[in-house]
DNA sequence: TGCCGCTCCGTAAACGTTTACGATACAAGC
DNA sequence: GCTTGTATCGTAAACGTTTACGGAGCGGCA
């Protein structure tokens, strides 16, 4: 297929696209010259290099990725692929922070981030593994881990290097960051306990992401750690969404006996469970004491504050990059060449009022 | 520089990456053969493509996307660029809906769609011309278009398909597709001025948005247009969230003659003032008509709901996915090759309780 | 003069595909 | 038997880079 460099069909022909040999042509030298002139090579002199760099301004060449990468093996890129799921609206505000403080952490050593959408979660499998096998990116940041996750296990075994934002028990030996959901749980009963508090639920994740059973694992295990009477019955699986946190408080009120305190796996729900206490009459920090997680943008318009933990998100971004590139030969820098980065991001005590001593 | 296929140094040497040529070699068969089995040609045997395909799966082979790129000229992705400035958090949640029409749409052909963070706005452009010119993807989306957008004279100048999601006086004759904010402005105001109202303020984003420009220039045009004395001192220009909308509640009521009725230009604003009124001990809908723009999932939150104008906007997405897809010659189907989209998306009126006639 | 080393540049191979073209084998038609 | 057509496959070029290698030119030194 013969395809000719195009031209447009407008009056005035101007070359779509000029290549290396083009320019190269142009300059009478070689495309290796041009090549080394401008990857600021040593061995070309500087008189030639000023030649190649003013001529590719004026006829706007600009390097093909394609035939880049195809050479070197390396893309440039990093990839992180988020499933887009309809309700859970965590991929929406808390991921930007992290996501911009990825991108800036990348930026600075000249690599690109692009985002991947993979659709509905059911997808999520099948679009790794597309996304994967074409080598796209240098490496793979996958996020919301389930429990048991496909995704790791893939990647694992096509030795694809990748980080991943939450721990699975999938596969093992993989570089992840994950929130240090223990730490909150235990931190959280150890607050409500102090405040006198002995009867506390919890609203975990319905869905399989690997942080629900993680927290209420977590919760169980520091309410027995405090010597507090532990009722399967007031941990509960809720939509992750505001939505679920208004379920959550339906939920508990319906019981004979309602929990004095709740301890919430994120601030999304604490919108909902301010919407359903409020059409009791109830008071968030004196008919019930609320503890969420991380700190939601939204959840400032709730009066009154609410009680949580929280992280700077963006140096979180900043770390799972560090963790990513690590893995991957061509990008790591030295000193981190190879290791294998598995953390967990502890989150500080923000006081709100949305606690307080039980009431009766 | 000879790199062998590397082997992984664990106990069972694994091959990293198997290529096309290694699966002909394995199958004693041409490369050529290989390819046209697995890309579905004609001229091979029923009987060795069964052959390729399932040596194919056995040795994990999938064809690498450079070699495929740089070969046929295309990427088979889009891409889109998506300043993530810090506060603007039009990006967050709003875009999120257009995303998913987008990427479901572009998946349905095959195409993939990657998002680009481009960091704060003042960098948006050095970025799309970073990206632009590596050819990473085979049409380009931008959004949040500025009133002057030097990447839309680019795009334009270079000749890389592209729609905005967004107007701008930059060039002309390319694809935008747009929100109707012409008829918002003057149904909105014919709304509020059928209720009573006379004085009427907008809030509108103070950044160079485009939009924000065309929105106040409506509002003078409509309420002109319904005979409505019009004050300059009531256009205000605030930051695009909800703290801009703070913002402008406290500048109205400072005024010595405060409006009945406001516009605002996004929901955002809405958020904040709401919060403006509840510290005056004023009732949105009694002292206070708004109407908003679109509708913005957090503003569900607030009571009493927002009376504004809305779309659906997944299929906002779907179309700019169409308006792209025609400017690609590679990709467009043949109905609307070449065809430049140039589109006004309507928005529909929902009744809220966040207005009423005028109190005095 | 002969040799060495340095600077600069050209040559060509290689990365992994796709695809136009030609070659082969075989069946069908005269 | 010869020609023609069809099905199937191999060959090789091409996409746009980067880079190992070698060669030319030149100055310095013994």
């Amino acid at each position: 297929m013969p395809r000719t460099n195009a031209y447009t069909s407008g009056n005035q022909k101007r070359r779509l696209r000029v290549s290396i040999r083009e320019l190269a042509r142009h300059l009478n030298v070689s495309i290796g010259t041009v090549s080394r002139a401008l990857n600021g090579r040593s061995d070309v002199s500087e008189e030639t290099r000023q030649r190649v760099l003013a001529a590719a301004d004026a006829l706007g060449y600009s390097p093909n990725q394609s035939g880049r990468s195809l050479r070197q093996g390396v893309t440039g890129m990093v990839a992180l692929i988020l499933p887009t799921s309809g309700k859970t609206a965590l991929a929406d505000t808390i991921f930007m922070s992290v996501l911009e403080g990825l991108r800036a952490f990348l930026d600075d050593r000249k690599l690109d981030l692009m985002v991947l959408l993979s659709g509905p979660e059911e997808n999520a499998y099948a679009y790794l593994r597309r996304v994967a096998a074409r080598r796209l990116a240098d490496g793979l940041i996958i996020a919301e881990t389930q429990r048991l996750d496909p995704r790791i296990d893939y990647l694992l075994e096509k030795d694809i290097p990748f980080v991943a934002f939450g721990r699975s028990r999938s596969g093992s030996g993989y570089p992840w960051i994950d929130l240090d959901f223990e730490g909150v749980a235990e931190a959280a009963v150890a607050h409500l306990a102090g405040l006198g508090h002995r009867r506390i639920a919890v609203a975990t994740a319905a869905s399989d992401i690997n942080y629900s059973f993680v927290f209420a694992d977590a919760f169980e295990a520091a309410m027995r750690g405090f010597g507090l009477p532990f009722d399967p019955a007031l941990v509960l699986r809720v939509e992750n969404s505001d939505d679920g946190g208004y379920a959550f408080g339906n939920l508990i009120f319906a019981m004979p006996e309602p929990p004095t305190a709740v301890v919430l796996v994120n601030e999304f729900m604490a919108i909902g469970l301010y919407r359903s206490l409020k059409e009791r009459g109830l008071t968030p920090g004196r008919d019930l004491s609320i503890v969420g997680f991380q700190e939601e943008p939204n959840s400032r318009l709730l009066a009154p504050p609410v009680t949580c933990f929280r992280t700077a998100l963006p140096d979180l971004g900043a770390r799972l990059g560090e963790a990513l590139l690590a893995t991957i030969p061509a990008h790591a820098p030295p000193e981190t060449a190879g290791t294998i980065i598995q953390e967990l991001w502890p989150m500080e005590f923000a006081q709100g009022q949305s606690d307080g001593p039980p009431r009766s």
